[in-house]
RNA sequence: GGGGCUGUAGUAGAGUCGGUUACAACGCCGGCCUGUCACGCCGGAGGUCGCGGGUUCAAGUCCCGUCAGCCCCGCCA
């Protein structure tokens, strides 16, 4: 039988007792950490959010109390009233906060037991994740993740305080919401009203704050989950958090600003740590030519150098070929890195096909010049011209690539993350921002032989390559920006159409009909035709933006409850199946599986 | 849709070349212990080697399939 609540009062949390509170009588709730019984004195760990402090159980100051301390096990919910004390000359615990002192129990009640949990709460053990999965609630439990899910609230305040600041008005929009063409795959949710018809959940509320924009709220925020069925990574889940903005009246340079001033707040509250503003821009076309990728990792050097014209005269018909047939042969100089082994060659090599390259060529640079497989096809000047370009010296490590210009970019680019890794020059204490901008507005969809927004349909074009919409529409830049931290995209937004012609045009070079975009996106066209402001915005990825301050690896350490890979969870079992009954009302019929 | 890694007591691991009864640690249970703090000492229990099939006199080990977790490509405006 456990001991009832009764007329007990917790007075402080565990982590918060110190020396101040010496001589003080408390009274603290938790969880058994750790026992230790030693025969007559039992300690006992007691544990809550903000940290573990030491019960004293001594059978000469409370005999009843010992002796319920002796069940006592782990994980079990437990209350105590006693003095805090100085610990005895020589037994204080430098490793813990409260190490200075303990409880003096006068009296314990066991106000809850615990079976034995299937894996131990400390910080030593290392727990398959699917077990953590199942038990969430006890892998939440260690102090690991309750720091993860504190920081985040912190951050989530510190948006609300910092917007609020700055004249923004939190605006829910609907979660049951309209499936529009473009982008990532819908999460559908059928309507019982009207049968046959579905609604969507929101990728984003992307239409919805522009709307908003047209009423005159003028700024709009909402912390909000987004939904995208599609396959999940490290850092993507199929349901995930956006900071969403949209201010009125703006260019991209005034939502640059506002937004720069919020992650520097941001990282101010949640680490101390003062962002050098304003942050670093490179445009797309830069960002492609020096790092290969529109997400680079500004933390280490390591840059791409684009040397086609210089080889493609050169005997090695690899590079020539790729030169004179519109390719691109671009090289990185691993500094000091012409140790690696065979095999980490080799591995370097498997590590560029999966981006569809087709192979690396490397050059190691010795005092007698190029070791290499390709130093052949080089002569003396070619060689020097290289080396001069790459700033090559002895011990240093070329890598060359030598494809379409899409793959050598991407390929390289990804090459040049994965040696930053492996060198040990990314940091995690290491911030660096940068905003990519200029990103063009269209992009060539070979397969559906159309264009396609590269960031979304509503995004404006630079007003400069307006005229290109009608002469070269792949030309165009967009008003694009993305937030870049540590090689990670943790923001993205632009400034959109507000005129209802542009917009229009932009559907027909989209490939959608007048019809189409009269069905699918007509209230927002209809909007744009009364009195629309000049507007954009932007939104953050509050989990990518928490992993980076936590340090974590997965975006599941960051979220409570997180999906598996497969978009299950392992704790409620969901998605499962439903009763007939269910289906019946909502007039579906499942079709057989396809095998 | 594809590539890769992992799967052995509750947990995390070892298990050689296919060969007797699958090991030790942590945890758990019992006993002892009044200054420990990942307490210590003694004893004990605990196994569908993910699952299915195959090869073999013999499979945790080799082969095929499959399931699950993770990482990646495609996908993610």
């Amino acid at each position: 039988m456990n001991d009832k609540l009764g007329n007990w009062k917790r007075t402080h949390r565990c982590g918060d007792l110190t020396a101040h509170q010496i001589g003080h009588d408390v009274c603290v709730m938790g969880w058994v950490q750790r026992r230790r019984d030693h025969g007559g004195l039992i300690f006992i760990d007691l544990r809550d959010r903000e940290g573990i402090v030491q019960l004293a159980l001594d059978p000469d100051r409370d005999l009843a109390s010992h002796q319920k301390a002796e069940q006592v096990r782990n994980e079990f919910v437990v209350a105590a009233r006693g003095k805090v004390s100085p610990r005895p000359e020589g037994t204080v615990n430098p490793k813990m906060k409260t190490g200075e002192v303990e409880i003096e129990v006068t009296e314990l009640a066991i106000l809850n037991r615990s079976e034995t949990p299937p894996f131990m709460l400390d910080e030593y053990t290392e727990v398959a994740e699917n077990i953590r999965l199942k038990y969430r609630y006890l892998d939440l439990r260690r102090p690991a993740l309750q720091g993860n899910l504190m920081m985040r609230h912190l951050v989530a305040k510190t948006v609300r305080n910092y917007l609020d600041s700055q004249g923004f008005i939190e605006v829910e929009t609907p979660v049951l919401t309209k499936s529009t063409p473009e982008g990532a795959r819908d999460y559908l949710v059928p309507s019982r009203v009207n049968t046959g018809n579905f609604y969507a959940l929101p990728q984003s509320p992307q239409l919805f704050k522009q709307l908003l924009m047209v009423s005159g709220f003028d700024r709009y925020f909402q912390i909000v989950k987004c939904f995208r069925d599609e396959d999940l990574r490290a850092d993507r889940q199929p349901e995930f958090t956006q900071i969403d903005c949209e201010l009125s009246f703006v260019d991209r340079n005034d939502v640059m600003d506002v937004m720069e001033g919020l992650i520097a707040k941001i990282f101010h509250e949640a680490l101390g740590v003062d962002v050098s503003l304003p942050m670093a821009r490179l445009s797309y076309a830069e960002a492609l030519d020096r790092f290969g990728v529109d997400n680079p990792d500004l933390r280490f050097g390591l840059e791409l150098v684009d040397i086609t014209s210089r080889v493609a005269a050169s005997q090695f018909k690899v590079f020539a070929d790729v030169a004179s047939g519109g390719g691109l042969v671009k090289a990185l100089n691993a500094k000091g890195c012409s140790s690696f082994s065979r095999k980490e060659l080799d591995d370097l090599t498997d590590f560029v096909k999966i981006y569809g390259a087709k192979g690396l060529a490397w050059v190691k640079v010795t005092e007698n010049g190029w070791q290499s497989p390709i130093a052949k096809f080089f002569n003396e000047a070619e060689l020097a011209e290289l080396n001069q370009v790459l700033d090559a010296e002895v011990g240093d490590l070329l890598m060359f690539m030598a494809d379409t210009p899409a793959v050598a970019n991407e390929a390289l680019g990804r090459l040049r993350g994965h040696l930053g890794h492996k060198l040990g020059l990314t940091r995690k204490d290491d911030y660096k921002f940068v905003w990519v901008t200029d990103f063009p507005l269209l992009e060539w969809d070979g397969e559906a032989r159309r264009h396609v927004a590269v960031h979304h349909p509503f995004t404006a074009p630079l007003e400069e390559d307006i005229p290109l919409l009608d002469s070269d529409p792949g030309k165009a830049r967009a008003q694009a920006y993305d937030l870049v931290l540590n090689g990670s995209e943790i923001g993205g937004g632009s400034i959109r159409i507000h005129d209802q012609a542009v917009q229009s045009r932009m559907f027909e070079l989209l490939g959608i009909g007048q019809d189409e975009a009269q069905e699918k996106f007509g209230f927002l066209l209809d909007a744009l035709n009364f009195g629309a402001p000049p507007h954009g915005g932007i939104a953050f990825g509050l989990d990518r933006i928490m992993m980076i301050l936590t340090g974590a690896d997965s975006i599941r350490d960051v979220i409570a409850f997180p999906k598996t890979q497969k978009a299950t969870c392992l704790l409620s079992d969901a998605p499962n199946e439903v009763a007939d009954k269910q289906l019946q009302e909502l007039g579906i019929r499942l079709r057989a599986q396809q095998k």
